[in-house]
RNA sequence: GGCCCGGUAGCUCAGUCGGUAGAGCAGAGGACUGAAAAUCCUUGUGUCGGUGGUUCGAUUCCGCCCCGGGCCA
């Protein structure tokens, strides 16, 4: 509501002031650019960079893939070069990508764009990369493949339940808090154990590497205007997504996975793949591991007429529509995954996504962070 | 036109030997510290197609009607 944005633009409090050393007045601004998937982030962010003094961090664990770029929605060659985007295509598909990295790279890209004389603006839809930058992180140790090689084998031979009675003993706060069946973050629990001797309970009592804990401003060192793009009616977000999906799967989000899987050696429980569009794509060519499959069409998933009128009755056209369903659900439960952490997000500015002003009420939102 | 099989949650279906019903998926809400587009938790009242009848009581049994699908003409 309004009151929160009220109290976050207008009062410095001394909170906030005992919270920074020097004064939050020569902190340099940032923007945050934050919804979630379908919300019209990246041309709004375009528009940004033409009119203001910014460069644009994409804040997005699946932008940030090399040759990933109809399912991630990435912004084609024209629109990057006109507004370029850093963190974007920095990793092979077949390589790690995490919320450590991600704030490692944008601290120093914020500090280089602001010794260049402009606003970071960070866009995308990770909220816990934006969480872990602006919060900071425990000092905690890296993914470590062979740890994690062998919990999964632990965890194939006696199951999960194993592994969180292992982890009760060792840290029984965080197997308490834990549900026994989250196997990652049980999983994580046990590598942190394995790999420093110490729990994860204990670990992150510290201080985090910024000071600060809670969504409270003044943890980075910048005046931080957030905006969150948040749609005021769920089923347009819902068509939104099922028009984008439709024109992913005919421009030919299988036939890009297909020459992905040539170019790199993949497996399906890959970061890379377990993106939202992927994972339903690589379960379809499982079923069809030619390319050319549907009777009576072009020979391409791309050709065959998704957008409407599915003909009946063809075995491949099931399993096409299945793709199309399953992808949409995806989709639908990431943008809500992505919207209760906006919910939980305090002082944020709030524009509805679907309107028809949009740009113009994020730029001027933007221009008041920026001259303020 | 005749016969057969269906019509139950948004979808696919289960079930009630007659006491007004429950799974999966979808949807909704929530959690979230180096995988986060991930991982996980909570959440199921709907004229049981319509209408008459039998019955204390019908979604369940019977008749008729409507709508799908199939077979035979």
């Amino acid at each position: 509501m309004f009151p929160k944005t009220v109290r976050q633009n207008l009062k410095p409090d001394s909170q906030h002031l005992a919270l920074s050393p020097h004064s939050s007045e020569k902190l340099p601004p940032a923007i945050f650019l934050m919804g979630p998937t379908a919300s019209g982030k990246t041309s709004v962010a375009v528009e940004l960079a033409q009119r203001l003094p910014v460069e644009i961090i994409s804040v997005d664990s699946a932008l940030v893939y090399r040759d990933m770029n109809i399912g991630t929605a990435k912004p084609d060659a024209a629109t990057l070069a006109r507004a370029p985007h850093h963190l974007i295509d920095i990793r092979n598909p077949t390589e790690a990508y995490s919320a450590a990295a991600f704030r490692h790279d944008a601290l120093r890209l914020m500090h280089d764009i602001t010794q260049r004389g402009k606003i970071p603006l960070l866009v995308g839809g990770t909220m816990l990369y934006f969480k872990a930058l602006r919060e900071g992180l425990s000092d905690l140790p890296q993914a470590d493949p062979e740890v994690r090689a062998a919990l999964d084998a632990e965890i194939a031979q006696h199951g999960i339940q194993h592994l969180h009675r292992q982890l009760a003993q060792v840290d029984a706060e965080t197997a308490a808090r834990l549900h026994p069946t989250d196997t990652q973050r049980i999983q994580r629990a046990m590598e942190i154990y394995r790999i420093t001797g110490q729990p994860m309970s204990a670990l992150i009592k510290k201080p985090l590497s910024h000071g600060e804990r809670g969504w409270g401003e003044g943890a980075l060192p910048y005046r931080i205007t957030s905006i969150a793009l948040v749609p005021s009616d769920r089923a347009q977000l819902h068509a939104r997504i099922a028009t984008r999906f439709k024109a992913m799967l005919k421009l030919g989000l299988v036939e890009e996975l297909r020459a992905l899987r040539k170019k790199y050696p993949l497996h399906a429980n890959m970061t890379s793949m377990r993106c939202v569009g992927y994972r339903q794509a690589w379960q379809f060519m499982e079923q069809h591991p030619h390319p050319n499959l549907p009777p009576g069409g072009e020979g391409t998933i791309a050709s065959s007429p998704l957008g409407g009128g599915l003909r009946r009755g063809s075995f491949s056209e099931i399993n096409e529509t299945q793709l199309l369903e399953t992808g949409l659900a995806a989709t639908r439960q990431l943008a809500k995954r992505q919207l209760t952490w906006l919910r939980s997000m305090p002082g944020n500015i709030e524009l509805d996504c679907l309107a028809t002003n949009l740009t113009q009420q994020v730029f001027d939102a933007a221009q008041q962070a920026v001259a303020a």
